[in-house]
DNA sequence: CGAATTCCTGACCTTTCGGTCAGTATTACA
DNA sequence: TGTAATACTGACCGAAAGGTCAGGAATTCG
């Protein structure tokens, strides 16, 4: 931590600006507002208050855009399995459980990028790739729940990959509608949907 | 039932070609392997294997495609909510599994139409008109939970609208993966989101 | 046969798209 | 002051978008 980490106004050489991240991030935002198809480079312009040819000062395409975008979040709910997977202390319950913490809090910290790749349809190379790496992911999750089963912690009477897509469609499912001002911070978030999907919703 | 049901040859006048529901079936198909934003007409027009303006030869606009897509879904949600509304007879939990149910069985039947729906952005006036009718119907599902919860058969630790919303965002996730000619039929999907969002994932 | 009916083609229109480029404006530093 | 560095404008480009239209092709009915 030789370098400045916090907000430091990092004084540049030429004229002020915009500088990539924000750019970036304003445009995953609209993206998701709106689309990323629906979303023009005029939009984003617009929304960034100068013309569209000043984007490409900045940055090199829309598709680098929604590459920078799509690998924030594919990093990073990567990493969450790498941690589960290296934690061989626990039970693969326990591992489980810390999963879909991290996917959630992973969900919550990095809400547009996460959002951005839910809805990625496979159109064009840069969202074939990010597929490939994300069915990677869902893969490695399924894993880790067929392992909770065999392990004798969860019900055996559904097909473990099933229990997958519902677990984490339903974890994924927060980016429909958690926005970063709102009610619940990623704790509150992560406790209450392992209290539905692993307690159940009745009343006992 | 006097007049065909059946997959009747139906003899029509012209010269013999494809219908409007041929048409707005294939199209549907496309908007939701590619995106409604990212298809083309010219793409939908090679889909069904003639030229551009002969879709319009059958459908009026591309908008149009879109919002017969999303009333075929909201129609049918909404007529869950109606059968489970006007059934007075059991209790708010009954009501709310029958709503899940009910929601996963058009989810099924209606793959494509509520696929399409569930991806809605809200660009331009259809999209527009089909978030507020699907808001509303949101709200009905949270009343159902909510009043579920006050009659004590749900757990009340944590708040209905965000039970709500995890209940239904794991039924809602099922278009991301269900396939209609997949392993599972309507119930046995219904029976496994229950089976999770009531009863739990841990064995006991 | 001819007429009515339905389906589809191909050329074309306007608008918008992602992107390029030459030049200008605004700053920090020497 | 001047020079290097960075940020932006505005005119423009080829391609693709949604949509129109006049006419031709295939069928049923009388």
């Amino acid at each position: 931590m030789t370098t400045d980490s916090a907000p430091a106004p990092a004084p540049r050489r030429g004229r002020p600006g915009y500088d990539q991240a924000t750019v970036l991030r304003r445009a995953i935002d609209l993206f998701n507002r709106q689309g990323y198809d629906a979303t023009s480079m005029g939009d984003l312009a617009a929304e960034l208050g100068f013309t569209k040819s000043a984007i490409y000062h900045h940055v090199p395409s829309k598709t680098h855009l929604l590459k920078e975008g799509l690998d924030e979040a594919l990093d990073n709910l990567s990493a969450v399995l790498d941690r589960a997977d290296a934690d061989r202390s626990g039970s693969a319950y326990e591992r489980l459980r810390e999963a879909v913490r991290g996917s959630i809090e992973v969900l919550v910290d990095h809400l547009p990028a996460v959002t951005l790749l839910l809805r990625v349809r496979g159109n064009g190379e840069v969202e074939q790739e990010a597929l490939r790496r994300r069915r990677i992911i869902d893969d490695r999750l399924a894993e880790l729940v067929q392992a909770a089963v065999a392990e004798g912690a969860l019900i055996d009477d559904l097909d473990p990959y099933l229990i997958s897509r519902l677990l984490f469609g339903m974890v994924n499912s927060l980016v429909e509608w958690v926005r970063p001002d709102g009610r619940y911070d990623a704790r509150q978030l992560a406790d209450a949907v392992a209290a539905v999907a692993f307690d159940g919703l009745v009343r006992r």
